[in-house]
DNA sequence: TATTCGTGGGC
DNA sequence: TGCCCAAGAAT
């Protein structure tokens, strides 16, 4: 392991933060609530994304109680377009521990808040650092990044065990009285400067205590092994519409993908097929692609009969028919947003 | 340890 | 366009 004089980097980079970091929604007060929420919801999330739903989730649930007493779909609804639900059931399940075991207050030990649903080692980290000021490591992609630039650094950051080398570095550098700003600096220079592709040396106020940069390698790291392609899944997609012009929707399973969103009924096919013909209009095929899937959708229209509403409904206990203004209240893949939007304009005629 | 979890932006 | 990427966690 290389060494850099590690008091000069933190005056650095602490003083560059001081007069660069951005007016955030969450900065605005210390309060751990916000900081939470803020943290989960930027996981492999970006900034900009972010923001506008971290200021309506805010106003839908102030405190801490508003989220813990709302109604899962509720919360989900708020999430909608954000994707990895997960997060979101996860921090509502949470909140009612917070609510249960520590009297509606966010525990301040980072042991603690590691055992809350949702919260790994980065986002514990976070929180602990950032809420209530211990000098733990809050180690991301934007952390390992940098390190792996400042100490050339040839680990692959893809790999699960990568994380735990780096924590071990922030325990030595990181400035013990500004835990907060340090590690929220680091990965505000990730964000900014230390970028992915081209990083702006230049503007870097840690360059000089930079190996890579020093070498000339910064473009060469970090070393992160490429993914695997994504599966394609072909489905065949039926938007169901019964006598009185109502819709039928299906809530998904609890578990995996999309868990607890709604969707129009699905059944995969073995690969991609003719289109289908009698009984059905074909509307529209839809393409959405996932991290690690990807769904060819074929869209059929279908009216139905009253005698017919009930083998429908009887398929699946998850289903109902709803009239098409209230498809606005359940919360919906991105993949249906369009398709929504063609079955609303094919009512009108 | 590797895979499964979404989505939108940038080049 | 296709590919990479973004303040990761759960399994």
């Amino acid at each position: 392991m290389k060494s850099i004089d590690t008091r000069g980097f933190q005056q650095d980079l602490l003083g560059w933060y001081h007069n660069n970091k951005r007016d955030l929604p969450w900065r605005k007060d210390g309060d751990p609530y916000k900081i939470w929420v803020s943290e989960i919801m930027l996981q492999q999330t970006r900034v900009d994304t972010v923001i506008p739903y971290f200021n309506h989730f805010m106003r839908l649930f102030p405190t801490i109680k508003d989220l813990a007493e709302a109604d899962e779909e509720t919360v989900l609804k708020a999430w909608e377009g954000l994707g990895y639900y997960s997060r979101a059931r996860n921090l509502h399940t949470a909140v009612n521990e917070v609510q249960e075991h520590y009297g509606g207050v966010i525990p301040a030990d980072p042991v603690s808040i590691r055992k809350l649903k949702g919260i790994g080692p980065y986002t514990a980290g976070a929180i602990s650092s950032i809420a209530f000021h211990y000098p733990e490591p809050a180690v991301d992609g934007n952390v390992m990044r940098v390190l792996a630039r400042i100490f050339t650094i040839c680990d692959d950051i893809a790999k699960n065990g990568a994380r735990k080398r780096f924590e071990a570095i922030v325990r030595e550098i990181i400035a013990e009285n500004e835990a907060a700003d340090f590690n929220q600096a680091l990965m505000e220079l990730g964000a900014m400067i230390c970028t992915p592709r081209d990083p702006d040396c230049h503007s870097c106020p840690v360059a000089e205590h930079c190996y890579a940069r020093e070498e000339g390698v910064q473009a060469y790291l970090p070393v992160k092994a490429k993914k695997k392609p994504p599966k394609n899944v072909y489905l065949d997609t039926y938007v169901v519409v019964n006598a009185g012009g109502e819709l039928l929707i299906e809530q998904r399973s609890d578990t995996g993908l999309l868990a607890k969103l709604w969707q129009f009924p699905m059944t995969e096919k073995e690969q991609e097929q003719e289109k289908l013909q009698d009984e059905v209009s074909y509307v529209q095929h839809v393409k959405h692609v996932f991290s690690h899937l990807v769904w060819e959708m074929d869209v059929y229209l279908l009216q139905i009969g009253e005698e017919e509403e009930q083998a429908w409904l009887e398929a699946n206990e998850r289903r109902k028919f709803v009239h098409p203004d209230d498809l606005t209240l359940y919360p919906f893949p991105v993949s249906h947003q369009k398709i929504i939007d063609g079955a609303i304009a094919d009512n009108m005629n």
